[in-house]
DNA sequence: AATGAATGAGGATTCATTCAT
DNA sequence: TATGAATGAATCCTCATTCAT
């Protein structure tokens, strides 16, 4: 990228940064894994599968990941950190802070990286009988409350009182709506999606203050 | 081995009706793989294992069962009749007839049966991946819905044109509410089951009639 | 053996005996198995191995064996049984009873088996790194110690207080000169096994009765 | 990263003499191995076991090995040096040389050392099935026998005319004594290793001259 | 109807060694 | 000299299902 003479260009070819011949690999890897898991399930992943559609020897999947389940695991968090980062973005440019807006923002963040990640879809909604994505999912669940919860209390929207137990069911029904919305239709049922949100809404303002009913500028 | 005339030996053997022996053999086979799954879960479900614990051989679970899907299907299908035979019953001896009323009844009669059997909860909360399963769940689901849908519109406690997915949605949700407060608690978390009653119900009554809202005798 | 109709000879060529068609391939395996250890030793015996040398299917293996070691075992069994038949017969023909005849009879008993089975030298002279035959062969030890001892001293041959610890001894040293003649020649080096037997006799004798020594009829 | 000048740099390359850079490497290697083989047995050594433990990549190891059984072979050199230098010390402060005092010294100096090197305890008594080991340990056993033999005959003890393969089987049998004194109890079991001088004293007394059997000043 | 026996296909993982740099 | 990366070949074992009897 920086300067770089003609000569080392060609030495380039014969060296082939191994560094980014890794990074490739793990890509590809994780692509092949994404595409058998959209395609067949979770349970159909297998290390041969893999090896096979990604091109790479069995035994060479071993030197990026310690298991099986770490493949499942990376491609997990690879999108589970753009989910999160869409949260924020998407909730930092909110014009007006209410349990309605910051719902319904936090549902629309999670179906655009749904539209654009259908491995996700698969991994995140209907693979989590693995244990390792079951537990991660499960401990994301409880951060994304968690997070959720001390944001809007911050913000004057959330009662200070309001049990952690209701966050997390509040994100969990969330997380269901989005499994039936998804299950038939690829791009997500809008009704379903919609009620969802009107649910996790109605529900929520049980625990919220009449500022976070009424809405703030942020 | 001991003094059987030939005449009674060959009785003997048509003594025992076929098909209640058949029936008995079945029984076990559910047993067993009953026990199986509770145990180690959906997916250490084999043949063997249940052919070792109930007693049966391999082969011979073939003569009940076309394969292993047909095993879980029928474990299902077991239980799912005694929850709806519970819901019936418990719908039936309600003293007045409300949204509120008839989601806290359905929700509790559940969770009877969850405390009832525990393997239901295995196969119904956590092993849902197994697709014959999840399809027998998600049409057993739908199926629920259609009935309270009518059952209350016939009631006058929905509205007529409530729509269909309106009132899977609930099921739905329900449905996750269960997995949730069975996850790490086998008796189930009180404090999500309330809340899951209250969840549904506030989002039900959107589509509820005055009397649905306010309560009638049956 | 026994009387069989002519028509219940044909009928065996069309029902082949399902019983021993399976001990037919439990021999198959079992030769197989010894080939490889022969030839190539105990480490190197491997369930592939076995099945392409047998022509029998790997998944056919577990059928007969509960996994690899079982395969060892059963070879060793098989030949050990042989083994201390012989050393049974040929005391029994003894005309006279000393520490000495009894020592050289039980030497060459075990020089007799060996010769006819290459296998065991291979398994029980050099295999017994595996574990599983290492504890069968102690054990083994063990047992032909103690039944060496109980009839010496209920002959008379032995004094009563012998400690089971010099009987064992005796037994493992045999062992060890067993495996050093066996070494590089294949018939076993006669210099060395006869020097063993004096060598045990002469060890032996130490916790002999004068009977024992002077030797007694049987 | 801090302020060093290139030259200091380069000089940091230089001063550490390579010589003694690979001296120190193959030092943890082979503590390395030891620990493996003595934790987990001869046949839980592998290169990456090894790599990790001596923090010593793997490739590397190839620059000081050609291959794993060299390994094992340098690891049992290593503690054979010092097992015969204390074998020659202790006869050296022997003040009556005789069959029986040789015997028992060389016994006592091996006791020695396999209780100061464990590891050695484990590939050396139980560890030779691995093909290098084996065959290191038989020749080993020759040049002692031959060493020995030639000691005491040059000193007047042993008749001239003492075979080889008497010397050998003497020193084999000593061997065997370890392996049974050593297979359970980590610090030798005291009764075989007397019984075991005993046995090899008695069987050597018949190859010994008057002197070898009386006791001579060295 | 019942079943012992048989098996093809596949499972994850490990390992010693080589090679390009 | 040193090494990160790569891999072919093997390892043992399991499983759902079929079929001859």
């Amino acid at each position: 990228m920086a300067s770089v003479t003609p000569n080392e260009s060609v030495a380039v070819k014969r060296r082939v940064p191994t560094q980014l011949r890794s990074r490739e690999r793990v890509e590809r890897i994780l692509d092949a894994s994404s595409r058998i898991v959209v395609e067949k399930g979770v349970d159909a992943l297998s290390t041969r599968g893999v090896s096979e559609l990604a091109g790479v020897p069995v035994a060479s999947i071993y030197q990026y990941f310690a298991d099986k389940d770490a493949i499942l695991l990376a491609l997990v968090e690879r999108d589970t950190e753009e989910m999160d980062e869409q949260v924020r973005t998407d909730l930092g440019r909110l014009e007006v802070l209410s349990v309605e807006s910051i719902v319904e923002a936090t549902v629309r963040a999670f179906v655009t990286v749904y539209h654009r990640r259908p491995a996700f879809v698969e991994i995140w909604l209907r693979g989590r009988t693995n244990s390792a994505v079951h537990d991660y999912g499960r401990r994301h669940n409880e951060r994304t409350a968690a997070e959720l919860l001390e944001f809007t209390v911050a913000a004057g929207l959330a009662r200070p009182d309001t049990p952690m137990a209701a966050a997390l069911l509040a994100v969990e029904i969330g997380d269901r709506v989005f499994q039936l919305a998804f299950e038939k239709n690829p791009r997500g049922d809008e009704f379903l999606i919609e009620e969802g949100i009107a649910l996790v809404t109605a529900y929520l303002r049980g625990y919220a203050t009449k500022a976070g009913i009424d809405g703030v500028r942020p």
